[in-house]
DNA sequence: ATAACTAACGTTAGCGCTAACTTGTCCGAA
DNA sequence: TTCGGACAAGTTAGCGCTAACGTTAGTTAT
């Protein structure tokens, strides 16, 4: 790996000082058109690209921002990462990408870390820890963007992007409703999880009403992974037989679910309904192929990324988003 | 944003100089051990964490790698990304994540990025460019670990990784072979990837060596997706219905075609039997579950970064790797 | 012709940190 | 007593870049 030309090298080779080579490569006016071509020329020849690390040093603007997510791996944020990371390229970003694995642990060490390498900027999908530690993490970056959370005094430098869960939740159980059903059952996610709380509300709101009973019995706490779902969906029809539509915490559950029904013989959809929610790729995958709340997670990360840079460059910027989801019927529902 | 305290407040607030503070933080010897511990306690008190730019800058390590994929989207390099963003926490370093969407353009982009950034090492997914720009690209980084790519001339600073495509494509035909197909098709994926020129020559030679011949109207390319092998089982099975197995470049492609056989009332495995390739979480949630090529993704990850790691610490460490699949037999064979 | 500008460059200092040298102090060996 | 060495500090220079001035020459107004 041979040395890397400096901005000295290339003010030597081109017989002028430092100054005027920065100004040309970073389109400052104060070099003649002339100079800047022959500068250029010589730029490429030499193969110089800026170093950002010193340039950071000197300017405390690192052009990278940290993306904090639960886990790449889950496609809910897969899809939302390779929003952010698309709008991040088109505007000459770099993406630090950190799991959190749900370990608060974790998650602080992320922030620790993204923090010594002055991000510019911070996605963070999430938030697991305290109020009170939230807020002094936030107070931490220059500008931060918050999906999945929310928050009561709104900072100037910070956005919050959320999904409308409880209208969402609402319009899943209206469409059960109107499809006749009665005993709609609800697999809920970690209750740690604000989207967890917010749909229950929506589930238990459209309920009453619709002037029926929220039976606590007709709800069920998993993880929001598959094999999660389909332990807690036997549970649920074991204790509840007469569940004839299931509203799933997420599309993942929903298809645990979906499978737990096919095991105990429940035919999707005609004995029980299911309808997820997030609509990642896999609802069209399976069979039947899943109702859903439909998100367009890729669309989110762009935004949160677009709403990033505005906060980073003082273009004002509402201090909350909210996304509303929308019902695609498929055939589970 | 307040502003952060640095080395120079510390060691004012302690009363030493700049040094004896660096010196206390890296753990260096040159402190007593009295004085280490009361600065560590200021260090801890004022909030104070060392600028890993400016730490950047004087000692040209940045702590940071950089992971290109494809698209981070895809199951099978999420699970990647995933173990390689497992690996790097665990030894304190960041990932920066980039996508080239398959596109050359946005590949030398990255990797320009990554370059201006100083990225201590880089581990580089199924790399496009041409050789002569790969070796070029390659001698810029310090540390480089390639994946889904070979290189007839080692670099001492360069590890490759790859899964065994040839022996994984004939273990599948061989257990097709063995179940009494005679006329396994091939759904190839993309021309350009090394690894599916790899698994179309395991197929090939499986054939071969049973006595049987090569049928070029048995193989079919498609892009590695879902849809498109959707799409191409329907060509296929249109051109040659005699069909009774396929194998599959990948898992999202064995699963477009289960659902075309579904489509074509062809009964997966009675009348075609189907072979994936990854073992991606998919392939245990459709139903009938995919028989396929099982390798350990995300461990791969770990791998990679572990070996990035060697070779950047001057370990020495193999100049490629070969990840040995493994046939999980289910139900679609 | 002279002051008053301005475009096109150069010089200096410093971002926050570390490598490498220098200084000072204490202690034991000769 | 003196000297050398070991340890615990401090001092200096510089990583590669940019912000903020300085300087020079050419141009315009009066």
């Amino acid at each position: 790996m041979k040395r890397r030309s400096t901005l000295a090298d290339i003010a030597a080779a081109a017989g002028v000082s430092l100054m005027t080579v920065s100004r040309a490569i970073n389109s400052k006016p104060g070099v003649s058109d002339e100079l800047r071509q022959s500068i250029l020329a010589l730029v490429e020849e030499m193969g110089y690209r800026p170093n950002q690390i010193a340039r950071g040093l000197a300017t405390h603007q690192t052009n990278s921002v940290g993306l904090i997510v639960p886990d790449n791996t889950n496609p809910f944020f897969a899809q939302i990462a390779r929003g952010v990371e698309d709008g991040a390229y088109a505007r000459e970003y770099s993406v630090f990408l950190v799991n959190t694995v749900e370990n608060p642990t974790r998650e602080l060490d992320a922030l620790g870390s993204l923090w010594e390498k002055e991000v510019d900027g911070l996605i963070w999908c999430s938030a697991r820890v305290a109020l009170e530690e939230l807020e002094f993490q936030l107070r931490r970056f220059p500008a931060v963007v918050l999906l999945n959370r929310e928050l009561e005094n709104p900072l100037s430098h910070v956005m919050t992007l959320n999904v409308h869960d409880v209208r969402g939740a609402r319009m899943a159980v209206s469409h059960l409703l109107g499809q006749g059903c009665r005993h709609i059952a609800y697999l809920n996610g970690p209750l740690h999880s604000l989207s967890a709380q917010r749909r229950l509300q929506g589930y238990q709101s459209a309920l009453t009403e619709a002037g029926l009973s929220v039976d606590p019995l007709l709800e069920q706490c998993c993880l929001p992974d598959t094999a999660s779902g389909y332990d807690a969906t036997l549970v649920l029809l074991n204790r509840r037989p007469d569940v004839d539509a299931i509203l799933a915490f997420n599309d993942l559950v929903a298809v645990g679910a979906m499978q737990a029904c096919q095991a105990l013989g429940r035919s999707v959809p005609e004995t029980v309904r299911i309808i997820g929610f997030d609509d990642i790729p896999l609802a069209t995958i399976i069979e039947p192929q899943l109702t859903t709340l439909h998100v367009d997670l890729q669309h989110i990360g762009e935004l949160a990324m677009q709403a990033l840079l505005d906060i980073m460059e003082g273009v004002a910027c509402p201090s909350a988003m909210l996304i509303e989801p929308e019902l695609f019927v498929r055939d589970s529902a």
